[in-house]
DNA sequence: CTCAGCTCCTGCGGGC
DNA sequence: TGCCCGCAGGAGCTGA
């Protein structure tokens, strides 16, 4: 489930928990999630210290002191819950929540972290579509899983220009190409339709036959997506932190995902939300005013 | 090389 | 009410 603002969101969580912390124990609960747990993981991690914790693309990077990092990949339902001496914290998707409930073992709860302070930190992933992996810190661009990512979208990297040099020529439609994690790291399906619908561009459109200034906007709108989402998980995760009862979950508003029916949003335009398939997923979009 | 389709896995909601 | 089907925010792999 989660695209970047909300990895983005789960890494923020984790920071204050694990940085700095030593890790006294590991538990897998089995042989792997959407691949096997490399060659003695659990050895490997016990006894080692985080010393940051960073996000690439939709990866989570943990930074060790023995020269190793552990890489992350939640996957579409990975979630962390943070069981600490103040509280139970879930570090999820679109929302966070606290309660009794979630401090007991879930059939789902594949990997448990003990921390030196007695925290414990909860991986639960019910597809396993998840990954977890170590790889030398040194070495880390050459690992198979983030070698060839394309550029943060939120990073100076990413423009027009970039965006016109990776989309000259391919055929492909533009969803696709957005959703390509080699040219843009950390899209996924809900904020391409959002960045789509509002640049008012088709996700129909050939990605090598876009203008240059619907480029621009397009680049424009993703970003500012992109952080107006972080700010709503970030602010979430606030809210949370002060709480220990069930109050207040969060859900996401979106403008075209899954309004499929609905009128499209964009002043003025008279337009319904259709959903088709691209790739084998579900696209939304106005097919009205985007072009 | 590019691209479409399939695949992993479980849970949930809608329709009958 | 209960069952079945389709679908789900990812992405690696295969084969054309």
């Amino acid at each position: 489930m989660p695209e970047l603002p909300e990895v983005e969101t789960v890494r923020r969580g984790l920071e204050p928990v694990v940085t700095g912390r030593r890790i006294v124990r590991i538990e897998t609960r089995r042989s792997g999630l959407r691949f096997p747990f490399p060659p003695g993981f659990a050895a490997r991690l016990a006894a080692a210290t985080v010393l940051r914790l960073t996000r690439r693309a939709k990866y989570i990077i943990g930074d060790l002191d023995t020269g190793e990092s552990l890489i992350i990949h939640l996957g579409m339902t990975g979630r962390f819950t943070a069981l600490t001496p103040q509280g139970i914290t879930n570090l999820g998707e679109f929302y966070f929540e606290t309660g009794a409930g979630a401090a007991a073992d879930g059939p789902h709860d594949h990997v448990v972290l003990h921390l030196e302070n007695g925290a414990r930190l909860v991986y639960s992933d019910p597809r396993r579509f998840g990954m977890m992996d170590l790889a030398a810190t040194a070495a880390l661009g050459a690992h198979r899983l983030l070698a060839g990512i394309g550029v943060e979208p939120l990073g100076n990297a990413f423009s027009a220009d970039y965006l016109a040099e990776k989309f000259k020529g391919k055929a492909a439609p533009l969803k696709a190409a957005l959703l390509d994690q080699r040219i843009v790291a950390g899209l996924g399906n809900i904020y391409v339709c959002e960045a789509l619908h509002a640049a008012r561009l088709s996700p129909k459109r050939k990605a090598g036959n876009v203008k240059r200034e619907k480029l621009e906007e397009l680049v424009r709108h993703i970003r500012a997506i992109l952080n107006e989402a972080i700010s709503a998980g970030g602010s979430t995760l606030q809210d949370f932190q002060h709480t220990d009862g069930s109050a207040g979950s969060f859900q996401q508003r979106f403008a075209a995902y899954d309004r499929e029916g609905e009128a499209c949003s964009h002043a003025g335009c008279t337009g319904t939300i259709k959903r088709i398939t691209q790739a084998g997923r579900s696209t939304f979009y106005c097919p009205v005013c985007q072009k």
